[in-house]
DNA sequence: TTATTGCATGAACGT
DNA sequence: CGTTCATGCAATAAT
């Protein structure tokens, strides 16, 4: 029972309200009524509200004849007029304003059950036209829930209107909205509705495709017995219900993880391309299951994506009704030969026969073949919870030839009961593609990284279809149309879960590396294309004395160039013709727009044709493009390392690809130039990043140096310093113990320490900043030798100072030339350090902790002493040695605790 | 020696 | 911070 104001200005009633409703807007939003006047307000989710049960009732503008909203079981299909109000599917056929789809009409022969089209309201509902006085002729909507496993399908055939479970309600209301539950069924309006109203949507947003994708779901219906109830229709719920309720922002949630991008609505009078439309019925959607224990805790992940085709196949000619229930993407583990498949909990527990004893029971599930199998369905304990698994799925796993990756759907046949396990093919999913033009959606191509089965061909599609022309009414017919193959089918629903911890077995990768690799590379990719809107003038505005440009518009893609210097010191930019593939030198600064040919070339006349030949020569073009890829290569490397390996590389990528400085290279062959700091950095850029010259090139930076980069990387270090200190402070606190020192530890000297060494913050571009002055102020002899002098000399000691009691007294030293000596002291090659120090044991091939002296060992002390995070930071003061997890001689799986006695956390 | 079983662990995720 | 679940791994059984 809620109450709720009527946002109608002339009603403003508060009413008390029930039912919550799920009406449709065109827009993709969802309307709700107030009880007293009927009006009916726009929201911008879903219908979050209850209206009383008279308000679910409408009369046609045609004949008169009530309606129901869909929010609750009905028995009239309406429909929403174009010109406002609300007309009874027959009315509506009738004067030819809907289309009578043929897949309408097959559910209506084929189930005598009358269907609620829940209706896409218009925006401009007339309201007039709204008659909500009618009496509700369904019964108690908050009706017992339904716990029994198996045959709650077979309970709900039966259940009269009155009986529809309050979750059920719930579910499809609050999810879409626009789906009525006619004994259970999910409307098919979608489609149809769709594909005749949002003609006049000019725009077209990715939210609305998105909302119209996600009306493509299967419906199914536990109807009538007696029928195939299986409704093929796309409309229907794709996200759970509970959610919705308990959820306050539907979108934000799991919406928004879960499932396609917002598409754009479709244009239904606008022929689609046809490899849309033979994508569309093709278009998987993750439903909530409809029933079931816990049902509504199930995540999203193992909603059922199965598909219409998928569920013919599976019902065959039978009348059975198919209750998709959850799917799961098989792990390694599953996949493998233990013949083990681990059940997610919630569905074991919602949809498989409770189990009270570990050895559970036998559990007999069908294959899409018929073949009969049985499993034993048993748990473990765990956690003080359960875990569910399926133990003897080998053989079926075999027959089916799956393997990790693939998902295996478990469905249940009504009224029979019976499991019947499916399966798809990862394989057949469409297989990665680069998607330059859509980074925007920052948020789908973050969950799309996790998941194998990207479904970006027709997520592609789908934005090729932005014009708005994705035809909906295709998909119904499709989708009625039996028999179309079961497998092969590309999904189309990102999830960032689903396919996680396939790969390695230890390290649960959320997907194949390769593909990693390269959805990685498409994201950065995507970034690098990024501009700033050309007709956009930035504002400037300063921070810390540095410019930063504002824009008031998003970035814009650009046309993918590559930057160049030459030996002269000049740089170029180089693009591509879309048409020729040749290759045009462009200047610098130039923003090309993601389509670009010779003919827009028109900084140079001689090459404004794709006839004109190309300035490189072959082997300059091979340079180029090996330049590109290496780069690229690179950034990847970067990236996917752990920070401890990360900074050589990290160096050496930033010494490449930074900023051109004097000392180029004198190969003469065109070296990659920037953009690969920041995307936003482009050639020219004056910020803080790029006015840094690359490792061990550029001008030198005295230590006295003021200028920009040099007091940005002081004030960082004072920063590290003191963070240091504080955390040095806080682990001696902790630990009064001797260090943990023992035989077992051994220290490893190794470019990895090397790199911890003059990693700073390799997030961060202050960081880079600082590893690259260091690495500037390499060259700097004199200030190294001098501050290792100093350093021997004890008046800076690099191994202990930051941590040392007597931090205070090395106050008194200057503070410039501590930290600049220190900086330069790190930016020496660690033997040179080593030996310099009389640490040259420590450079052997094998270094040994117990053959080093207890002098030796101090700084390794103080490393081991630092949490794992502080590494970099004692590295950055001058310790040069550090332990790492594979030294302690421990697999990766047995250095649990016994790692820990020397960990101050 | 290999396969199976049962449980423990911890990363990832959800709240 | 609690839960889930993929996987590691030791104990046990089978070969």
């Amino acid at each position: 029972m809620a109450t709720k104001v009527c946002t109608n200005a002339s009603c403003g009633a508060t009413s008390s309200i029930k039912w919550r409703c799920g009406w449709r807007l065109r827009s993709g939003a969802f309307a709700t009524l107030c009880d007293q006047c009927g009006s009916a307000y726009e929201q911008s989710t879903f219908c979050d509200t209850y209206h009383s049960k008279e308000s679910g009732w409408r009369d046609c503008s045609s004949c008169g004849k009530r309606l129901h909203c869909g929010c609750i079981a009905s028995k009239s299909l309406l429909e929403l007029l174009d010109n406002g109000g609300i007309g009874c599917i027959s009315c509506v056929r009738r004067s030819g304003s809907t289309p009578t789809d043929e897949k309408i009409d097959g559910f209506a022969t084929r189930n005598n059950v009358t269907e609620v089209r829940s209706a896409s309201i218009d925006n401009n509902l007339d309201t007039d036209n709204v008659d909500v006085g009618r009496p509700l002729q369904s019964g108690d909507a908050e009706g017992n829930e339904q716990n029994s496993l198996l045959q709650s399908g077979r309970d709900d055939k039966n259940e009269s209107v009155g009986k529809i479970k309050r979750e059920q309600i719930v579910t499809a209301v609050g999810e879409v909205g626009s789906s009525s539950f006619s004994n259970f069924n999910h409307s098919p309006i979608g489609s149809s509705l769709f594909s005749k109203r949002c003609v006049n949507k000019e725009s077209v947003g990715a939210r609305d495709l998105y909302d119209s994708l996600a009306q493509t779901c299967l419906s199914i219906t536990l109807g009538a017995p007696g029928n195939t109830n299986l409704v093929l229709d796309h409309n229907g719920t794709i996200e759970g219900g509970e959610h919705s309720r308990a959820l306050p922002s539907l979108e934000q949630g799991q919406r928004s993880r879960h499932l396609m991008p917002k598409p754009p609505k479709m244009n239904p009078g606008i022929v689609q391309d046809a490899t849309t439309k033979e994508m569309l019925p093709q278009i998987r959607v993750a439903r909530p299951p409809v029933e079931g224990r816990g049902r509504n805790q199930l995540l999203p992940r193992y909603w059922p994506r199965i598909t219409d085709q998928e569920l013919q196949q599976i019902s065959g000619d039978s009348n059975s009704t198919i209750v998709p229930l959850f799917e799961k993407v098989l792990s390694a583990s599953d996949a493998g030969r233990i013949g083990r498949l681990v059940l997610p909990k919630a569905c074991a527990e919602a949809y498989f026969p409770p189990i009270s004893q570990p050895e559970g029971l036998p559990l007999k599930i069908q294959d899409v073949k018929g073949k009969d199998w049985v499993f034993q369905f048993r748990f473990w304990p765990n956690n003080n919870s359960r875990m569910y698994v399926l133990e003897g799925v080998t053989p079926c796993i075999q027959s089916m030839q799956l393997q990790a990756g693939d998902t295996v759907t478990f469905s249940r046949l009504d009224p029979e009961g019976k499991l019947v396990m499916g399966f798809r093919k990862a394989s057949s999913c469409a297989t990665l593609q680069k998607l330059p033009v859509i980074s925007s959606y920052s948020g789908l191509l973050q969950s799309m990284k996790g998941s194998p089965d990207l479904h970006i061909n027709a997520l592609s599609e789908s934005f090729h279809a932005v014009d708005g022309d994705l035809n909906w009414r295709r998909i119904d017919r499709h989708g009625g149309r039996p028999n179309e193959g079961l497998a092969i089918q590309p999904l189309l629903v990102p999830e960032k879960k689903r396919s996680r911890n396939i790969g390695s077995k230890s390290k649960r990768l959320l997907i194949d590396s390769e593909d990693a690799l390269e959805l990685k590379l498409t994201w950065e990719e995507a970034q690098d294309l990024l501009r700033p809107p050309p007709s956009a003038k930035p504002s400037i505005v300063m921070i810390e004395d540095h410019e930063f440009e504002e824009y008031e518009e998003p970035p814009v893609f650009g046309k993918k160039t590559i930057f160049t210097v030459r030996s002269s010191g000049g740089q170029d930019q180089w693009a591509q013709c879309d048409n020729c593939s040749k290759w045009r030198r462009l200047p610098v600064d130039v923003l090309l727009p993601p389509k670009w040919s010779c003919i827009d070339n028109a900084w140079d006349p001689k090459r404004c044709v794709c006839s004109a030949a190309e300035e490189l020569s072959p082997m300059d073009r091979e340079n180029l493009l090996k330049l590109d890829r290496d780069l690229k290569k690179r950034r990847i490397m970067a990236s996917q390392k752990p920070i401890h390996e990360l900074e050589p590389s990290g160096l050496d990528a930033l010494a490449t690809a930074a900023v051109l400085g004097e000392e180029r290279g004198d190969s003469g062959a065109a070296c990659v130039a920037t953009t690969t700091k920041h995307p936003r950095h482009r050639p020219g850029c004056t910020c803080i990043v790029c006015i840094q010259p690359p490792s061990g090139k550029g001008p030198k930076h005295k230590p006295t140096c003021t200028c920009t980069v040099c007091m940005t990387v002081k004030r960082r270090f004072k920063t590290l310093m003191m963070r240091k200190k504080k955390r040095q402070t806080e682990a001696e606190v902790a630990q009064r113990n001797p260090p943990g020192w023992g035989p077992k530890d051994e220290i490893e000297v190794d470019s990895a320490s090397r790199g911890a060494l003059l990693a700073l913050d390799s997030s961060d571009p202050e960081g880079r900043q600082a590893v690259v002055l260091e690495s500037g102020g390499h060259g700097n002899a004199v200030c190294i030798d001098k501050a290792v002098e100093m350093n021997k000399a004890g008046k800076i000691d690099l191994n202990c100072h930051p941590y040392s009691d007597d931090q205070d007294a090395q106050a008194a030293v200057s503070e410039r030339m501590s930290m600049m000596s220190l900086l330069q002291v790190a930016s020496l090659p660690l033997e040179t350090y080593l030996k310099q120090n009389g640490l040259d044991s420590l450079v052997a091939t094998e270094p040994q902790a117990s053959s080093t002296s207890q002098a030796q060992q101090q700084p390794v002390v103080e490393s081991e002493e630092k949490a794992p995070e502080d590494s970099h930071l004692a590295s950055a003061g001058g310790e040069r040695v550090t332990t790492t997890p594979t030294a302690t001689g421990g697999n990766e799986g047995s250095c649990r605790p016994d790692n820990a006695q020397t960990d101050p956390v």
